[in-house]
DNA sequence: CCGCCCCTCCCCCGTCCGGCGGAGCCGGAT
DNA sequence: ATCCGGCTCCGCCGGACGGGGGAGGGGCGG
């Protein structure tokens, strides 16, 4: 009883990294690689075209990268396939990125070959996948990121919130006075109002505080 | 009149790339794969024994990089081989190094696999092999692509590294001369220089220069 | 109507910061 | 042997910053 093969398509920039998964992956008779893609952009319409069982993504791509292509296949396809991240560094921080995005499993491209194939049948047979490295750096990242958005940026002003945004793109007290068209004295007021609710005690860390916040990335 | 294969070593710290590589060459039936290396330092002393052809040296590996192994290879030896020095990224002077180290030339792992094979032929019989053309427009390519860091992150010296660092951490210059164990003026000794080099002018905008150039996610 | 919050602005004061010039030391390169 | 770059410090100064008060006006809900 031969069930039909395992349908792959392969989205890395580099050629001979597809070639090399290509050579890989066809050895084996259940799998097939039946597309390959070099951008992000173009592994969504490849995805879109072909609905194959698993894809193996790439996170550093042109155009889009291999996390976003992942939201966005999983985001319009009714059946997505399995997508499985794969990553040159296990020091990146890809692997929360890349679970958050809904991949089902991560892993570093000096795996071994066979580690390789293992985890492609595997993950169109079960709901998830994860490797000792990458569960470590997960872990690593969870306690890193979790500490998730402060509540101090719902307890700011409109004001307030104009001065920090100015204040951590490097603006000084007067420049920010002067574009907000107010007094230096009310922009000290602000300042000090959002070093409070911040809970920092200088410019410098309020701004730090802003970007890790990803208060500075709220449009 | 079947002349003898070319003999080539391998040096690439991926295993992928080195059997990628080799399933490529080894298909050519004037190509031989005699010997693979994963370090630079290994590189060296598989050439010193196998006397290869050609070498196939990828840049960044572990213990000595393949711009350093390049140049050992070519001062010990008495008949080197060609070393092509291949890498991924291009945004790097990369390309200056190998040629200066003496490199016979210069692939980027994006490479077509006929474009690889003929560049092993072509580098045993002359003297240098240059894709000026191809190298320059992928550069180009690759710089649009992956919006090359900041500059100014190379020409900071150890010292102002540590600085920049805590700085961005948003200490004051008498807690940073504390955790570095070395008296206030230096700080703001180098403090002034991390300001110079980043074009900022006070460590608010250093910090932000910093976040904003990934310097903060290294290590 | 009254309190409350937000925004606006004022003063004083001590601290920190950044710019300026100068100096000595050391190690590697020339 | 000399030069250069990096690291370590010093003093001086003006300006920016942050803390501590206080004060008036407007809007909104109790």
């Amino acid at each position: 009883m031969t069930r039909p093969p395992i349908r792959i398509v392969l989205a890395d920039d580099e050629r001979l990294v597809r070639t090399a998964l290509r050579a890989i992956l066809s050895a084996e008779p259940d799998l097939e690689v039946v597309g390959e893609a070099a951008t992000g952009a173009e592994a969504v319409s490849v995805v879109r075209d072909l609905g194959p069982d698993v894809v193996l993504m790439d996170v550093r791509m042109p155009e889009t990268d291999g996390i976003r292509a992942t939201e966005q296949i999983l985001a319009t396809l009714d059946e997505p396939p399995r997508i499985v991240v794969v990553t040159t560094f296990e020091n990146d921080s890809y692997v929360y990125d890349a679970l958050r995005a809904g991949a089902a499993g991560f892993l570093l491209k000096r795996a071994e070959a066979d580690l390789l194939v293992q985890a492609v049948r595997l993950v169109v047979r079960s709901d998830s996948l994860l490797f000792p490295s990458a569960v470590r750096a997960l872990a690593a990242e969870h306690a890193r990121v979790y500490p998730a958005p402060p509540a101090w940026i719902a307890r700011l002003t409109g004001r307030e919130s104009e001065v920090l945004r100015l204040m951590a793109a490097g603006l000084t007290n007067a420049e920010i006075a002067r574009r907000m068209e107010v007094g230096p004295a009310t922009v000290k007021t602000h300042v000090a109002a959002v070093l409070a609710k911040t809970g920092t005690r200088d410019r410098t860390q309020a701004a730090i505080a802003a970007y890790e916040a990803g208060f500075m990335k709220t449009r």
